[in-house]
DNA sequence: ACTGTACCCTGTAGGC
DNA sequence: TGCCTACAGGGTACAG
């Protein structure tokens, strides 16, 4: 559920509380999300202080003080919430009030300054990872990630160079975390939306045949990048699960232009097209059969 | 190297 | 009301 912008919107709510604050409590109340939590986890954490909050991909990435970093993603439903100074002062387990299912509750920070951050998960798709900052970048969960769309690593040549060749379609080509990370379902559908490319197209359509970008590749960029920032400038999109670190919905679903939008008329001025439902990858795939080409 | 499928897990919506 | 099935924002592991 939680892609590139409801990441980064979590990042931007749980970040200035969070940094420079001591973790003084770790609870970890099972003993895995997706994963096992590693070894020794609440221990691990305790004592140690967060030197900054980063978003990687839809990865948060904390820094700690004793050169470790715990990665966390959210999966589908995970969600970290920001409890106000005061709520978790019993000892044992303390049951939250966030608007999710407390059962749900699995991990909980209590930090230095009296705040609490909840992790809820009902799926238990998200993990967490503890690693030495050293390893970071050659951990195999980033070492062959792609180009960070809001970046300057995201070109029309970048996008040509990639998909040179390749035959898949496009849209599970966006959806390559090798190729561009944080892009994922919705927004992927968006995004080729925008550009007027039809989902099903093969990724070599993006380059000529010396690999160079077509107007295809021009045109995408900026509609992956306006699309990213006009959902983190809407605070995400909540179609369930998602919520803001303070406990509110995202906006951007009220914005979609295609997604979740099966037999709605084409907001493409003039268009006059309808919005269709495919599956692709085995995922639902939003487009316009009239102006995506 | 590609593709499609199954799977991890829980909740919910819709059909009957 | 209940039972059953399909589906959901992610990512990975397979078989073919």
């Amino acid at each position: 559920m939680p892609e590139l912008p409801e990441v980064e919107t979590v990042r931007r709510g749980l970040e200035p509380h969070l940094v420079h604050a001591t973790l003084k409590r770790v609870e970890a109340r099972r003993a895995d999300l997706r994963f096992p939590l590693p070894q020794g986890f609440a221990e691990r954490l305790e004592g140690q202080r967060i030197l900054s909050l980063e978003r990687r991909a839809k990865y948060l990435i904390a820094q700690l003080s004793n050169a470790q970093c715990l990665i966390m993603h959210l999966g589908m439903t995970g969600r970290f919430t920001l409890v106000a100074k005061g709520k978790g002062e019993t000892l044992g387990e303390y049951v939250y009030d966030t608007g999710a299912d407390p059962r749900h509750d699995h991990v909980v920070f209590h930090l230095s300054n009296g705040a609490d951050v909840v992790y809820n998960d009902p799926r238990r798709f998200g993990f967490m990872l503890l690693i030495a900052d050293s390893e970071r970048d050659a951990h195999p969960l980033f070492r062959h990630m792609g180009t960070e769309p809001l970046g300057s690593g995201l070109t029309a040549e970048y996008l040509a160079r990639r998909a040179h060749g390749k035959k898949v379609n496009l849209k599970t080509f966006l959806m390559d975390q090798r190729i561009v990370a944080g892009i994922g379902n919705i927004y992927a559908s968006e995004a080729l939306w925008r550009a007027g490319l039809k989902p099903g197209r093969a990724a070599h359509t993006l380059a000529d045949a010396r690999g160079r970008p077509t107007e295809r590749a021009h045109a995408l960029v900026p509609a992956i990048r306006t699309v990213l920032e006009d959902a983190i400038r809407a605070g995400g999109s909540t179609l369930k699960d998602y919520r803001n670190a303070g406990g509110g919905e995202g906006a951007f679903q009220e914005s979609f232009a295609v997604y979740d939008r099966d037999g709605a008329p084409c907001a493409r001025t003039g268009c006059g097209g309808r919005i269709r439902r495919s599956v692709i990858s085995g995922r639902a795939t939003y487009a316009c059969s009239r102006c995506q080409r």
